[in-house]
DNA sequence: CAGTATCCCAAGCGATACTG
DNA sequence: CAGTATCGCTTGGGATACTG
């Protein structure tokens, strides 16, 4: 019998999901992660509605997964720009695991619009799966779910 | 200037997104992975509404992420379970990247619920970034998007 | 430029009842 | 047990107009 004494209040996943798993708060952390930080900008690229992102740009921001943090264009006047926040950087992966499982199945016959390089060397990357004990897992890994430090019954 | 020359339409982590980005899926695609294989167990465990969980079933299916497997008890009717196909296995990946995340950043007091194991050798799993030339990337990797295949210039 | 405020619509979801 | 059918609500989202 697998192990399901977990609920979805408590469920990493779905807390993750619960933040993060709206049509738009991802996107807009993709974009902030690739030098899109201004609203407008954010507006423009994504086509989402402008109170949408302003929401979402306040609920990520509250969460810490962004930083709101002024700066000054010569003459004008001092506005703000969105940055990833240590945690929000720390998305990253879930952002190329992502890409890549849709670069792997959802791509159209001319491939993936675009790929992910680590910056300092320009290799591609790539998102793997390892334990504790050196095994590398592959793509298609066997799992096991089992109860945490946090485990607590189910009514 | 950054890379924003994709769009939403084609861009994988988009597509991904509105394959599985509901409220619902990844859930249900956990419990699967997990060995809640059957609709009154996932209605069950899940907490979902059984009209939901049905068009989720169907979608998920029809994706090719799962896979509708018949079973017979002994004496009963044969019917149906839900199984990962092999591109549902590789979302794993995924579900483990949004578990890692949660535990870290969002988990109660206590930690986390429920860990993950390397089913064939039981030590915990992590999830890491790779590049091609060898260098691992670490929790906050430095990433760049560029261009790929099947780039195409945006309107 | 960077938002906020309003209005309206549609999709998504939950509850419940029903069927093979 | 494994769904389908119907209903009504609620929320999320788009369009647009407005403000400092």
């Amino acid at each position: 019998m697998p192990f399901t004494a977990y609920d979805s209040e408590t469920c990493s996943i779905a807390r993750t999901l619960a933040l993060v798993g709206d049509r738009w708060s991802l996107l807009v952390l993709r974009d902030v992660a690739n030098g899109v930080r201004r609203f407008d900008e954010l507006a423009d690229h994504l086509g989402v509605a402008r109170n949408v992102l302003s929401e979402r740009l306040r609920r990520l921001t509250a969460a810490g997964l962004l930083d709101r943090v002024p700066y000054q264009d010569e003459g004008a006047r001092a506005r703000h720009e969105y940055r990833l926040s240590g945690p929000g950087r720390e998305l990253a992966v879930l952002l190329v695991a992502f890409l890549t499982w849709g670069d792997r199945h959802l791509a159209g016959p001319q491939g993936p619009p675009a790929v992910i390089r680590h910056a300092d060397c320009g290799a591609p990357v790539h998102v793997t799966l390892r334990c504790e004990d050196g095994h590398d897992l592959g793509p298609r890994p066997r799992l096991r779910l089992e109860p945490g430090p946090g485990s607590r019954p189910r009514a």
